[in-house]
DNA sequence: TTCCTCGTTGAAAGCGCTTACAAATCTGTT
DNA sequence: AACAGATTTGTAAGCGCTTTCAACGAGGAA
C-alpha cells in the first residue's frame, strides 16, 4: 500500500464518499447504498465498493449523514456525577438499551460545570432527545425550554406536564421497610434524609409516615441530612453524644446507613441490638458489612433502560401517554434490622 | 406565542438559522456570527438575533456545524462496563477534562455488544478521536486500523507503535506492597490474578516477583483467576480445602481480595493472623471491611483526564511524543496485611 | 466636497452525505 | 428482433451551518 512516508502515523485528510466512489469506479450514490445496506445494488458493485472503502480506510462522517437524514441517532444523558453504584447502573441500563436501539449516547456530568444551562443546551445540539437525572440541578426553566424543542425525559425527577418522567417506586417500599422495623418492636425510629431534596426522598418519607400511621404511632420528623458518608458519620456522632435518640434508623440511602454503622462499630451503641439501621439501594458493600445491611433494592438498570426506551418512543413519534413510569423495587432483608443473620457466608441472592 | 394547538407539547419542525435570520431581519451570516461570538457584529444586530433565537427556541444543529468546520468537537470513550469504582472514576476524569477542553463525550460500553468492531467503527464516525480501555476486548486489528484514520489512545493497554497509551504505575507499587507483606514475615505468599489478562496485571506480577527476588525468595507461580467476586470466593474455598497453601495473598484487585476476606470470615483461617490479604484499587468497601484492606490506590481519575488531554493534543496536532504516559500510584496501609488497626473508627485519610 | 479607512453586512460556495428521480441496463417474452 | 418490465445505476438537489470575499455605509481627513 502506497501510504505516505516520514511520520509513522500521520492522520491523512480522510477518505470521503467521493474518493471511495472514484476508486471503486462507481457513483457516490452507489457507495452510499452499499454502506447503508440497501438492497438495490449488484453483488459486483457491492464488492468493489467494500474493497475500495477498506483500502482507503474510509470512515464515514456521521455529521454529514445526520445532516442529510435530519436526526442524530444519539441519546443524551445528564447525570450529576458517577460516584457510587447508582448512577453507574443507571448509565449501564441506558447505554445498553440505547445501543439496542441503534443510538449512540453522549454523556454529560453536571457536577462542577460552571454554566450548566449552557452545557445542557450544547448537549441538546447533538442528540435527538435527552434524559436527565432529576437531581442534576438543571434549572426548571432550562428543562422546560428544552422540552419544548426536543424530547426530554426526567429520571427520578418531579413529575411535570412538560416532560416525561420515569422513577422507581418509593412510597410503598418505604412503608414496607419501616413496617418491618416496627415489627421488630422498635418505637423510636428516625428517618434520615431530606424529603425536600427531591421526589425520591420525599416519597420515601411519606411511606415512612404511612407505616407509622398504620401502626398508630406518630412518626418523628425527618432528620434532614445529605446523602454522603460524612453526613452519616456526623449523624452517628449525634447519636453517641445523645443529641438524638433512636432505636432504629431508616436511612434514605445505603451510603448513609453504612457510614453510620461503621462509626457506631465498637461504640456503646450496637447494631442492631441497640439501634437497627436500614438503607436504600443495595450497594455492593451492603452485603459485605457486619451485620449485613437490610435495604431496598431498586432496579436502577431497568430505570436507565426505560428512560432510553421512552426517549426513543418520543423521538420516533409513537404516541405514548405522558405520565410517570414507575419501576417496582423490593426489600432485601439481612441482619442490620434485627433479623437473624443467615447461617453461612453473607450472600445476597442466588 | 402562536404555537400549534392540540397536543400539549408537539415537537415543532425546529427553527433553523434561516428562520432566525428572517425573524431578526438579518442574513444567516450575521446569525452565525453572533452565535459563534464573533467580534464583528454591531450591538444592535446581536441583540435582535439573540431575541429571535430565544423566541423561536432555536437549537442549532451540531451536525451542520461539524460538517462545515470539519470536526466533531467530541471525544469517544470505550469502556468494558461500569461496575465497580474503577471505570466510573476513569469516566469522570475523562468527562471533566473533555468538558474543560470544550469536547462532548460519547460513551460506548463494550460488554455484551454483539459486533464490537462494528460498534467501535460506528463510534469513530462521530468523534474526533477515541480512547479505549485495553481490557475492552477490541481486536488489535480494529484498534490499529482506527489508529490509522484518527487519534486513538489506549488506557491501560499494551504499548504499541501505532497508538498512544496511558497507564498507571504497576510494577514498582506491586513490588512495594509485596515487600510490605514479606516484611510481616510471610513466606508463602501467592499472587492472585492472571498476568496473561493484560499489561496491568502482568506488570503487577512482575513487581511481585521482583520483591521476592530482592528478598532472596523464589516467587510462587501466579494463581490465574479472573477479577470478579465469584473468583475470590472460589479461591477462598480452595484455601479452606487445603488445595492451596498460603500465609499471604496479593490480589490483583480489591474485589477479589474482599471476596476472599468475606468467605474466610468465621472460618478456621483468620485474616490477617493466618493469612494476610492485600488488594489493588482502594475501592470504597476496602475501608469498610474488618480488618481494613491494605491496597494500592490508583489515581484513576487522573488517568481518565490524561487520556482526554492526550487525545486533544493529537487532534489539534501538537507534536507530542508517542509513548506510554505513566501515572504514579501509592500504597494504602490498613490492617489486612497484619499491621495494627488504627485506634479509632476506620477512616482512610483526612 | 471628495477620498480613504474601518467596521459591518450579505451573497454564495462549500462541508460529505442521502435520496428522489430519471436514465441505463438487463431480463424474459412474444 | 423488438419490447415491457424489473434491476441497477447515476445525476443532482438538498440538509443547516461556516466563512471568504466583496459591497456597503459612516465617519474623518484632506
Amino acid at each position: 500500500m502506497a501510504t505516505s512516508s516520514g511520520h509513522p502515523t500521520r492522520h491523512p485528510a480522510g477518505a470521503t464518499i467521493y474518493s471511495v466512489a472514484e476508486r471503486a469506479g462507481v457513483s457516490i450514490a452507489s457507495v452510499s447504498r452499499v454502506l447503508q445496506g440497501s438492497q438495490a445494488v449488484s453483488e459486483k458493485t457491492r464488492k468493489r465498493v467494500l474493497e475500495a472503502a477498506e483500502e482507503l480506510r474510509y470512515v464515514p462522517l456521521a455529521a454529514a449523514r445526520s445532516l442529510a437524514v435530519r436526526h442524530h441517532e444519539a441519546h443524551g444523558l445528564v447525570l450529576p456525577e458517577l460516584s457510587g453504584p447508582y448512577y453507574s447502573e443507571l448509565l449501564m441500563g441506558f447505554e445498553y438499551r440505547a445501543a439496542e436501539l441503534g443510538q449512540s449516547v453522549v454523556l454529560m456530568l453536571a457536577e462542577g460545570k460552571a454554566d450548566l444551562p449552557r452545557a445542557v443546551r450544547k448537549l441538546a445540539t447533538r442528540v435527538d432527545g435527552l434524559a436527565m437525572l432529576g437531581s442534576s440541578a438543571i434549572p426548571d426553566e432550562t428543562v422546560t425550554a428544552l422540552g419544548g424543542s426536543k424530547p426530554v425525559v426526567l429520571i427520578a425527577g418531579d413529575e411535570s406536564a412538560d416532560v416525561d418522567t420515569v422513577r422507581s417506586e418509593n412510597t410503598s417500599s418505604a412503608r414496607e421497610i419501616t413496617e418491618h422495623v416496627l415489627r421488630h418492636g422498635r418505637r423510636r425510629v428516625l428517618f434520615v434524609g431530606d424529603p425536600a431534596s427531591g421526589p425520591d426522598i420525599r416519597d420515601r418519607y411519606a411511606g415512612f409516615v404511612a407505616a407509622h400511621a398504620a401502626a398508630g404511632i406518630v412518626a418523628a420528623e425527618a432528620v434532614p441530612v445529605a446523602l454522603r458518608e460524612d453526613d452519616g458519620t456526623a449523624l452517628a456522632d449525634r447519636l453517641l453524644r445523645g443529641d438524638l435518640e433512636a432505636d432504629a434508623l431508616v436511612c434514605a440511602n445505603d451510603e448513609l446507613a453504612l457510614a453510620v454503622m461503621v462509626r457506631l462499630r465498637g461504640s456503646v451503641l450496637r447494631v442492631p441490638e441497640d439501634v437497627a439501621v436500614v438503607g436504600w439501594d443495595d450497594v455492593m458493600t451492603a452485603r459485605y458489612v457486619e451485620p449485613g445491611l437490610t435495604t431496598v433494592r431498586q432496579p436502577v438498570r431497568e430505570l436507565g433502560a426505560r428512560a432510553s426506551d421512552l426517549l426513543h418512543e418520543r423521538i420516533t413519534g409513537s404516541a405514548a401517554p405522558r405520565g410517570a413510569q414507575i419501576i417496582p423495587t423490593h426489600l432485601v432483608i439481612r441482619a442490620s434490622c434485627g433479623c437473624p443473620p443467615p447461617p453461612v457466608a453473607v450472600r445476597a441472592q442466588p
